[in-house]
Parts: C-alpha cells; structure tokens; sequence
DNA sequence: GTGAAAGCGCTAACAG
DNA sequence: CTGTTAGCGCTTTCAC
C-alpha cells in the first residue's frame, strides 16, 4: 500500500513526496520529469503513477533557479511602430507565436516598450537571465534595441527585414517585392496600361521591397506609364498621394498601394473624383487587412501569412536556444494576391 | 577602497556579491531591495551604491521560490471568442494591460485557450502558483475555466460583463448600455423618427445590453416605429438584418447596429438599395473600431475605452493579490459616441 | 537595526 | 541505471 505522502507545507506537492511517494531518489524523479531515458521501465513507471497520483507539476522558478533558464520569450512591442503594425497584424502574430510556443516549454511574455527606460527594462531582463530570446519588431535603423540585445547574447528573431547593420540576426518576412509585383502584373494582365503606385515610407524595407515589386513588374513593358506618388502607410497620405496620382495622370487606370489603409483612402479620393472602382481605375492594396474587407467595393490585397510568420519566429528562437551561436538564415515567407472587388 | 567583487561563477552579480561591497550582510540588502524602511541611512546609501555599482538586479526565480508569488499576471485569450474580441480591441487592451503593469513588478505572459486541454493548463499554471492573477475574456455562460480559476483561489478579472453565476468576481465593462442609448437618442434628436436596430448574439452580455439601450432610448416616444433584427456581431449578418430592416419598413431612416462590423454590412446593403448614408438612412456602429474609420461615409460609432479597460483590469487583480478575499465591485466605464459622416 | 542561518524545490554532477 | 549531495539566489525568522 502506498503511504500517504507526508505534506510539508500547505502547498502543492513537491519532487521530493513524488519520490517518496514512487519509493525512489530524487533523482530518478527529476530524469523522469525531464525525459532522460536512462530510467528503468519498472522505476519510471512507479514515477509516472505517483506524479500522476499526487498531481504534480514541477515548481518553474526552482528549476529557472539551477538550470538558468527561464524557458520565457519575450515579445516586445514598439509601441511608435503603431502605424506599420497594425492592428491585425498584431492579433495574428501573437496568435502564430502562442500556436508555435504551445509545443515547447516556453512561455509567452509580452512588453510594450516605447520609451528609452522601457527599451533598457527589456535589456536588463534579457541580461539577468529572465528571457531566453526576444521577438522584436525590426525597428529602423537606428534603434539600438536589437543590436544590444544581440550583443548581450540573446537570441532574437526580428520580424521584417532589418534596414541595416543586423548582420547575422535572423529574420522573418514576407516576399514584399514579390507580392507588390504579382499585383502589379495582375494588374498588367487585365490590360490596365496606365500605372501609378503609392509607396510606403521609404526608411523601412517593406516601403523599398514593395516599391522595387511594382517597378519590376513594369520593367521592359512597353506603352505603359508609370507614376509613383510617395506615402507612409496611413490612409492620409494614401489620399493625398492618390490626388497627386490623378493631378499627374487624370487617366489612370491602375493602383498599386503600399497599404490597405492607402488604398482605402485612394479608394475614397477615386469616388469623391468620380471614377468608378474597377470600371475606371483598378486598386489593389497591401496586408488583407480587416480594412481590405470592408471598403466598399473590397479591396483586392496582397496577403502576408502573418500567423505563418509568427510560427517561424519561434522556430528561429528556437534553434537559436538549442544551438547558441548557429548561424541563421532569414525566412522569406511568400504572400498572395487575394481577390476582392476593386480590381 | 572598495575591494573587487569576487565574481562566483562568470555570471551576474549576486545579493551576496552586493553585500560583501557594502560591508554588510545579504539580509540587509534585501531589506534594501524590498524596501523594508528599518534600514539605518548610512548602511542604506552604501547598499545603494554598491548595487549600482555592481549593476545588481535580483533574480526573479530565486526570489518565487521563496516568496511563492510569480509576479506575473496570465492574460487568457480565447481563440473561439474571435468574433466578439476583435482585433483593434485586442491590440489596444494589451496596450492598456502593459501601460498599467508597468508601475507594478507584474509581467505580463499571454496564453491562447481554445482547447480543453489548454484550458487546463492555464488551470494548472493557475495551481502551482505559476501566475499570481489571470486577466479573461468573459466568455459564455457555460464555460467552466473561469469558475475553475476562482475556486482555486487565484484572482481573476474578467473582461466583459458574465452572463450568469460568476458572482463576486469582478469585471470591468463598458456601460454597453448607456452607449446604445446614447446613439439611438443622438438619432432621434437628429428628426429620425422610423428605427431599427440590428442586435449581437443574445446570449452575450454586450448583445443583450445594447439591445436594452436601444428600447430605453425610445421608450415613451410617439410617433416612432422601432424594428428590431437579429444579429450576431460579425458583418454577413450585419447585410442579412439590413435586408430584413428594409422590407419591414422601407422608408426606415435610422439605423443602429450592435457592432461596426454589421454597420459595415448594413451599409453596403443600404447603398445597394439606393439609399443615401445618412440623407436616407442615418447609421450608427459600436466599438469605434478601425473599420468604422474605414467604410465610406465613414462611421458614427459608440467607442468603449478599451485603453483604460485593460488598466482597470490590472487595478482589479492587483487588489485582489494584494488583499486576498476583498470583495471587489464591477467597474463600468462610459462609452463615448464619436461622430464621422454616417449619422 | 543587523547578522546568521535555514531553507524554498529543483538539477546536475558524482559515485557506486 | 540510481542514490547522494551540493548548491542555484533569495527571503525570512531568530537572536543579538
């Protein structure tokens, strides 16, 4: 007959009742526990009914304290990023990361960090040990935030391609030229001829890959204009750049957007203008976002697998844990032309 | 001369460390760090410098596993309540989570539960003392988690009025109410006199609650027909009760919808009808969300203060931490009708 | 006020 | 294969 455990505090049971419990060491126990296989059929299986018996669950901040690990990812959010990340994109990361994370032991930690004192808080938590790799969003080019971390020996993973100067930190993105020209092409195949695009900021790779897309897609054609007004993103600029773009060429019949919240405003200057969206001018846009779904007529986007992304990022933090030092290459993940109304 | 610190193992400094160069014991830099105040001035400041110093920070695990706290707070989402927790909302309740944990010493870790088994993991973390307190969507009626984490003692705040038996657990809600209300009221001073609502799920509190605002805001009223259409928060059945709406009464002149997301769908209907937002029919949305921003005309829309939700949220379950057992009222917060072009 | 000492629950050598 | 042992870094009595 089992003894019934002894019950030290008030508390949960602890490693050492499940020996007692399992009439074995402590040891055994924690092999058991942590999956060594030099255990003996007979012992481990006592082990197993006595923890299931006294449903035990290991005590994490004594095992952070001697193993050094905290088995926590850290996921810092840069809250003056607010534009490009939008909202959406957000929800889906977080959900990619969650999904990912559920299949290790790692846990998911979360921090919104804007200020200088807030960017340190997450460099001292990483130094002492508290976070074993950070997702971050790559900033521009002269945030030292990553380059800090990195230096520091933290593993990180950077969501989109960094500006400049993170050589060797791994990075997830999506094929931005890629998506920009299949739209530019979609919109080429229709037998639009007379293009204009309005770009992102250009201090940030996806503003540059989803310019150079569309240019490629142009490249060599023949009796085809091609204008480029300059935006940022949000909706705004994405109206007053659609103005420039009809003031250029009162003609055009095609739009490419850096964003669906530029297209949405482009959507509306087009309207307000007279012209019928697609009869007129074709529109597509960039993120299928919530935004792209409900405009009025829907925006034909190009889709990024945002959770898909959010899954590679910790896969990269990941290897990086286990194999400290391995070098790592970026993952370049494809989009998708999704076909709505406006195009 | 302050002699070098004797480095133990290559890694960061210890209390011990801290100690040895201020001259004095571990317990009195502890006392240090947690603020004890019957610590002498001078042994105070030499314990100050020698932290700085040494660029002391405490380790976290060694400090749980004595004081059986985590300081950490678990923010539960529940991936099956996608429809309702929106993305805008999600993304700037997190913020608003954040913002207030950062003046605590609580970090914030995120949990997706969809599944049973997830559910019970959280219920475990919950147990072992993982989490000090869990932040939770409230979600329908017959989900057990949150009665579960009650009954294991952990405080918890929910998100969203419950519909039933979660009695002495606090929430934090938006007066859903008052800001149905509000709206259908602004419609009424605007002349309109023939209304339709089109409702959320009835089996959530946010849908019963507005639909409650809707009827109070008319009641007593001559001279006014109030329609009502069922829905269930997300945009197709936003289109379908528009539809209803119409052949119920064709010269409706008011509409307001239980979410921005049926106004959306509504008001592609109505201008698929020909009817002109808001000379025909004035439209009113709830949750001020990122898509009311989008449509065209753009959306009157009731806005919750997600914000300084997630911050009432945090309050909520730091007083529980801090005094176990109190009971803790509701916190209701007053929405805010926000004018754009469709009503 | 302050130091000394006893663990918190666990992992990781190290013998056997 | 398994038991024993020595801490991980910190808080918290308990004497002084």
């Amino acid at each position: 007959m089992p003894s019934s455990s002894r019950v030290r505090t008030a508390g949960r049971p602890t490693l050492e009742q499940v020996a007692a419990e399992a009439g074995v060491s402590r040891g055994t126990v924690s092999r058991v526990i942590n999956g060594s296989l030099e255990v003996s059929e007979s012992k481990l299986k006592a082990v197993q009914d006595a923890i299931r018996k006294l449903g035990y669950v290991p005590n994490q901040a004594a095992r952070s304290l001697v193993t050094r690990r905290s088995d926590t990812v850290l996921f810092v959010v840069s809250e003056s990023e607010e534009r490009v990340f939008s909202e959406p994109f957000f929800a889906s990361l977080v959900r990619g990361l969650s999904q990912e994370l559920s299949s290790t032991p790692l846990q998911l930690n979360m921090m919104m960090a804007s200020t200088a004192r807030q960017h340190e808080r997450v460099e001292q938590l990483v130094r002492n040990g508290h976070v074993d790799g950070v997702v971050l969003i790559s900033l521009h080019g002269d945030d030292p935030l990553p380059r800090n971390l990195v230096a520091a020996g933290a593993p990180v993973a950077l969501i989109g391609r960094p500006m400049s100067g993170m050589d060797g930190v791994p990075f997830v993105d999506a094929d931005n030229l890629a998506g920009a020209r299949a739209a530019t092409e979609y919109l080429y195949q229709q037998g639009r001829r007379r293009f204009g695009t309005i770009t992102g900021t250009q201090d940030m790779a996806a503003g540059i890959d989803r310019l150079m897309g569309y240019r490629s897609a142009l490249k060599g054609r023949r009796g085809v204009t091609r204008l480029v007004a300059q935006g940022d993103f949000g909706k705004p600029s994405g109206e007053r750049a659609m103005r420039e773009l009809l003031e250029e060429d009162p003609e055009i019949d095609a739009v490419f957007a850096a964003s669906d919240l530029m297209a949405a405003g482009a959507l509306r200057v087009l309207r307000a203008e007279g012209r019928r969206v697609p009869d007129d001018v074709a529109l597509i846009g960039f993120d299928n976002s919530d935004v792209a779904r409900n405009t009025d007529p829907a925006l034909t986007s190009v889709s990024q697998p945002v959770h898909e992304m959010g899954r590679e990022l910790v896969r990269l933090l990941v290897t990086q844990i286990e194999r400290p030092g391995q070098a790592l290459a970026p993952v370049i993940l494809p989009t998708e032309l999704v076909r709505r109304e406006s195009a």
